[in-house]
DNA sequence: AAATAAAAATTTACGCGTATCATTAAAATT
DNA sequence: AATTTTAATGATACGCGTAAATTTTTATTT
């Protein structure tokens, strides 16, 4: 986020005060809205600064006091497409008969997402402005770690271990990864006459119930 | 890589001919051999086309006459960078004891030398000005695709099947996911607590050793 | 009310990639 | 040799993100 105005004392002093908390807030949802539409409707690249400023009636300079450069912007967009992924996730897991049956949805659930939305994906994850530090500091944020639990609390229950198993981080990392790899090698190399995708994520899943079954029977 | 001026006939006509087409490669390689230097030192945002022109001694836009933009000069950092990564996976093969040790070798080579050149794995892998078209139709080369084949043959040797089995296919598609996958992940959410790197490459690995056993005895 | 201080907002300016247009160079034809 | 044709080269210009300088607004202090 942008720099507030450096206040050394607590209670107001001479000058125009700052924005609020609460109205620096408000204005960086209302940009952010108008930006998410744009960014979906006609690509990050498509949408100038100036062209965003004018939709939201500022100009194109106003938007730095709210974000601090474009980039900026579109972690918006990636906050809103994540929490939907994950709603989609969650949402496979509810009809799930047992903990398999739930890693297999969760996982493919997973990944459809990502493939319904490839422009998003490559906004998130393959953006080039986006240096690496960038990209961490904005997916480990506590909201989406917690959403990995799910593929965690899984396959404890496969496992037949308790989510906090050392075990069930290593293969659950396994499996975060492997469900990366699938989404980004296919979307990234789209020439390369992949295995079907729904096979793939069957394949990553099935190594991690054999896995299990591993650990029942030594 | 730019267009040829269109000749309609076969033979020279009037006119200036056109650069032959050694030239015109020899002169793409001269620019690319300075690039991929400058690119490596400072940066490929770093270094501009203007740049980069009086580097080698041509006005920004003659540069444009050997590549179509910007970025189709980094692909032949690409070009160069991807070499050497299936360089270091050949040689971690050579020494390998049986076909599941060389499995193990050169996938950890593979990841381990995206690690060593992370910065060369955004600007391949994460390059934003790269569309899906642009990597797909590069890493989709027969170069490329080749380099793969050394995890196919391990894996047939691993399984005890022919390399073109269709079940090879599938495991080593899923492997090299994984493999990406990994790479990724820890690239790209370096803030998140990870497994080691190590650890979940042999796990990779040995769920594919895993799935051999399980055709082994169905 | 006038002066002063500080933040907000705007204006100006820079280097960027590159599209477009103008110029120059090199060949075949006359 | 002069003309014509075509490609190569060069110059100009545009919109971009945004740094820096400037102006405007809004408060407190005199």
């Amino acid at each position: 986020m942008v720099n507030r105005p450096q206040k050394t004392e607590e209670k107001p002093r001479r000058g125009r005060p700052s924005l609020s908390e609460a109205a620096l807030s408000e204005r960086r949802a209302e940009i952010a809205a108008v930006a998410i539409q744009l960014f979906n409707e006609e690509g990050y690249a498509s949408v100038s600064m100036r062209r965003l400023g004018k939709e939201v009636g500022l100009t194109p300079m106003a938007l730095y006091r709210y974000f601090s450069n474009k980039l900026e912007i579109l972690t918006a967009l990636w906050d809103h497409v994540i929490g939907l992924a994950f709603e989609d996730v969650a949402a496979a897991g509810d009809g799930a008969r047992d903990a398999q049956d739930r890693l297999y949805r969760v996982s493919e659930a997973y990944v459809a997402y990502w493939f319904e939305h490839v422009e998003q994906y490559q906004l998130v994850f393959m953006n080039a402005d986006v240096s690496k530090a960038d990209v961490t500091a904005f997916v480990s944020q506590d909201s989406i770690m917690k959403a990995y639990d799910v593929f965690f609390e899984s396959i404890a229950d496969v496992l037949g271990l308790t989510p906090a198993h050392p075990q069930v981080k290593t293969i659950g990392d396994g499996l975060i990864c492997h469900l990366h790899g699938i989404m980004h090698s296919l979307i990234t190399m789209q020439g390369y006459p992949w295995t079907e995708r729904d096979r793939l994520v069957k394949q990553a899943v099935d190594m991690v119930v054999a896995a299990g079954v591993a650990v029942e029977r030594p």
